[in-house]
DNA sequence: TTGTATGCGTTATCAA
DNA sequence: TTGATAACGCATACAA
């Protein structure tokens, strides 16, 4: 690919002046200018952003680490950062983490080393994290994306998940539930699911209800009727339960009405995120929506006030009910109904 | 950061030495390898990229340019090229295009500008993309991903999209099912739709029905009950329809169960795509999958043989008919049910 | 307004 | 085995 030297040449200008006809046209006589830019399109030329990148010691790239990209929640936010980014003329590199800490390292470790000129992180547990010492010792601008401000940690934006869930719970209480279960995915592998329970637990006892162990399904976003049937026997039986994601959320309506479960009327179910596909599917599913474009977004701001070198506000964005079909009253009649195995369809 | 002369300084070797350090460790005796390396350490020396992809006159950086991050199939197929490049040792710049050509068009600019060793696009329409003719003058390998190929066009990888949809409505026709509809986004904006169109089409003249005129849609992943309304009434009322995508299926089916539409009973709904929540709801959508997956891992494979100077074979990746229960047989009584305006629980 | 010269950080070539 | 040096392509300080 032709380089500038070739342009020069061909204008008959020196490599200065072909440099400004692009970087600062106001500097160039518009004569000459009209040559060099004869010339650039003549020889095809497009200019060499890595060398540009590297006399100017910025990239104009940042580096995004996600978890997972098969999650619509981090796609969604993706999307918008990529589109915010682009406005501001930055390039995103992406990668995904599988929530495994070690990737997570060396993941960094190699955008760093590409020299992003700012990072926007989803780890698994921030307060642990390996790449937290990493980056302390860094200058590179770096925010956390989803996961939870620590004191002394590094900066993050997103939502206040323990209120949001404890306010996800009081809406189930509010409508009369007081058999409240929450279901979430391995191990509460991470920090916001975490903060999740927390939430609930805390606005159960706020209303003299008793928080429910955790009832842990063996995949992320893949509910395993099994897990569940247990609560859903006995006089004690669970009228609603919260879910730590909407694909756990969907995923459960499903099995629940292939084994002629009712939802809401025999089982409320609440999910969180608030995807957009909740909103599309019958029963709609009730959420506790983070505002993702809004984080996307936000995110993408204040890294670029931090490379500026500003330390930008970053206070909880603000979570809201989403109402839905999935979440009624309580039942009145207390006796369970039957949950038949689950029949497929597919052979 | 440090770089590498300061390190080769406190080694007290010569940068060269350095450099081969960590390049050919082996062409450097122990005992000074052991000097650098502490050194290194000592500084936190991280390799510049930048300085070594304008040196080396290649990035290990592919630019991926997909329509939207919002529909799982992208994302989907997106999450397997990050794994399949990391693992080659290539990095993602990630950008959406929106289906806008003039996007589309900058977007593969900035992308040269950078450098990219390859280009993995997904445009909107592959035969007269006008980046076509920007790439087709340029040495960087570039491979379409979902397109279809055209002779003397671009490589491309993706499924046979017209068999494809002719498979799907064979199988409905095979369940019974003549009075069968299309249902599509705006305009067939994509080539990929317009082909699945004609898979349609195809396959119902072979069986010597009627193809119905196209059911468009305002909005890509979002249907319109209304859009329907009229081929779900008289006495050659559909009784099954195609979508052209998961997304739109899945939300059709939410709006026909709003309306106390019974799918599959009342009208059978089939998507396209295979993305992995279809599996999750009830009724589970029948759906004509895409490898997205393989198609992704295909894409970065055949990609990085295409930077090695080869012409990897491109054949159409196999499609799979995934069952599902929003698919049945036709109902016998040729009465319409009644379509209810949709009631909506959000106030 | 234009040209000259230098450096960004690395690697490869050539000598020693 | 090691070192000196040039070059990758661009942008800027400085001089003209």
């Amino acid at each position: 690919m032709a380089d500038l030297l070739s342009v020069a040449k061909l204008a008959g200008v020196s490599r200065a002046t072909a440099s400004r006809t692009f970087a600062t046209p106001e500097r160039v006589s518009p004569a000459t200018r009209r040559k060099v830019e004869d010339a650039a399109t003549q020889l095809a030329f497009r200019p060499n952003k890595v060398a540009r990148q590297l006399r100017a010691r910025a990239t104009k790239m940042i580096g995004v680490m996600v978890p997972s990209l098969n999650n619509p929640v981090f796609a969604e936010q993706l999307h918008a950062m990529e589109v915010a980014a682009r406005e501001a003329g930055y390039s995103l590199i992406v990668t995904t983490s599988g929530y495994d800490p070690s990737r997570e390292q060396a993941i960094v470790e190699e955008m760093l080393s590409q020299r992003v000129d700012g990072l926007a992180l989803t780890v698994a547990v921030a307060r642990d994290s390996a790449v937290l010492t990493t980056l302390q010792r860094e200058t590179t601008p770096c925010l956390l994306v989803y996961n939870p401000p620590h004191p002394g940690g590094l900066p993050a934006i997103g939502v206040d998940n323990r209120a949001a869930m404890a306010e996800a719970t009081r809406h189930l209480i509010a409508l009369g539930h007081r058999h409240i279960g929450m279901v979430a995915g391995p191990l509460l592998q991470s920090d916001r699911a975490r903060l999740r329970y927390a939430g609930y637990r805390q606005a159960m006892r706020e209303h003299g209800l008793a928080p429910q162990p955790l009832i842990e399904m063996p995949r992320h976003t893949q509910a395993e009727l099994a897990c569940l049937a247990p609560a859903l026997a006995g006089p004690n039986r669970l009228t609603a339960v919260l879910c730590t994601n909407d694909l756990l959320a969907i995923s459960l309506i499903g099995e629940l009405q292939r084994a002629t479960f009712s939802v809401p009327d025999d089982l409320s179910v609440m999910g969180f995120d608030g995807i957009d596909l909740g909103r599309r599917l019958y029963p709609s599913l009730c959420s506790m929506e983070q505002p993702r474009i809004e984080i996307g977004r936000a995110a993408i701001a204040s890294l670029l006030a931090m490379i500026q070198g500003q330390s930008p506000p970053l206070p909880f964005l603000p979570h809201a009910l989403r109402e839905g079909e999935s979440v009624g009253a309580p039942p009145t009649s207390r006796q369970a109904p039957t949950l038949r195995s689950p029949q497929r369809n597919t052979p």
